[in-house]
DNA sequence: CACATCGGTCAACCGCTGTAGAGTGAACGC
DNA sequence: GCGTTCACTCTACAGCGGTTGACCGATGTG
């Protein structure tokens, strides 16, 4: 968001693209240093804009970061896939989210933080995770069907960190398809767990 | 941590003393709150210290965090196991890791941070995870060896994110058997992967 | 006992960062 | 055209937090 020329435009549409400029610029830092090293400064110069208009528009730091750190919960198809489906589908909406064309910074932005910051925490494990997981248990039925749901989840977790934000190497430089031919028969051993 | 009488001591065994109190203040705060959100004040505070006495010992709060933070691999079955062992070598030792004697605090701590302070991540990504896969992958074998040992350290890092560090509940409340007995078939679709 | 050493404290500095309030010039409605 | 509105900027405040250097009193040593 190196300065946009915005001359002489329509008022309305100036406001919006300068929120989406802010917003942008604030997923990006939020989604690559963390929500404590991400000034304000830092996002209004990205934006081509002055701090203090970023307090205009979403009013402090916190509510920023509550308006970037979005989990998009569109295009997913988890919940309504059957139990033979899940195990791609959930692979399938990870992958989406973070190579897809959605906005991935904010997911990024939300992940990142999650372990550190109060309301992305909440927000991980409530909306993220717990609800989730109730609709996946509801899918999966059987003995234990929440803790079952959980550990998907959990695994989903580790593999979305392991692969996007630690970047660890094998796991980070695999191919999709590979990732996605390994990790099924794993995500099976929770759907139909062996007796 | 709260004020040691340290009266008439001889001084070495005062500094150790001190030194202990100070690390165990830190390993508290950075597990509970994170880096940027632990301060040196605060630290002290723990320790009944002075916050100029904490900046004596260790330097820096970058450094103290370095002492702080350590994974200790003592104790790990995961290395030396067999690929029939494996699987549940591995959740062994992260039970172990969070739930058994060692300083569960200093692995917290690292972990909270991985994904938000650079040295973290660092520690996790070299120390944690590549140096541990690679011997994991000798053991494992065959096609994909290394892939698939990182998946197995993804997981691991899932189930402890989840359990441990978000408390989801279905995963953070579960009995650390149940947990045991539906992972183990997880991570073994990983070593035995079906054809 | 006198002197050096060392654990420990006190007060202060200084840069950074979120935030607030007054001001400015261009777009808008009449 | 003209006053109003609104996006936007400038400047400044205030608190926090890492870090520092001078200082103090007890412990050790000859």
């Amino acid at each position: 968001m190196t300065e946009v020329p915005q001359e002489s435009l329509p008022r309305e549409e100036r406001r919006r693209r300068t929120e989406a400029a802010i917003l942008e610029a604030a997923r990006q830092a939020f989604a690559e240093n963390g929500f404590e090293r991400a000034t304000i400064r830092v996002v209004a110069a990205q934006a081509g804009v002055d701090p203090a208009l970023v307090m205009q528009y979403f009013g402090s730091k916190e509510r920023l970061f509550a308006a970037a750190a979005r989990w998009s919960h569109e295009h997913e198809t988890v919940l309504s896939a059957t139990r033979e489906q899940l195990p791609s589908a959930a692979l399938h909406d990870l992958f989406e989210k973070f190579e897809g064309a959605g906005d991935r910074e904010a997911a990024v932005a939300l992940m990142r933080n999650c372990l550190t910051h109060p309301e992305a925490a909440r927000i991980m494990r409530d909306e993220v995770m717990c609800d989730r997981a109730a609709g996946v248990a509801r899918t999966l039925g059987g003995d234990e069907a929440d803790l079952r749901a959980g550990l998907i989840g959990a695994c989903m977790i580790g593999l979305g960190m392991a692969r996007y934000l630690l970047e660890i190497p094998p796991v980070a430089g695999a191919r999709r398809e590979d990732v996605e031919r390994l990790m099924e028969p794993v995500l099976r051993a929770l759907v139909d767990p062996p007796a």
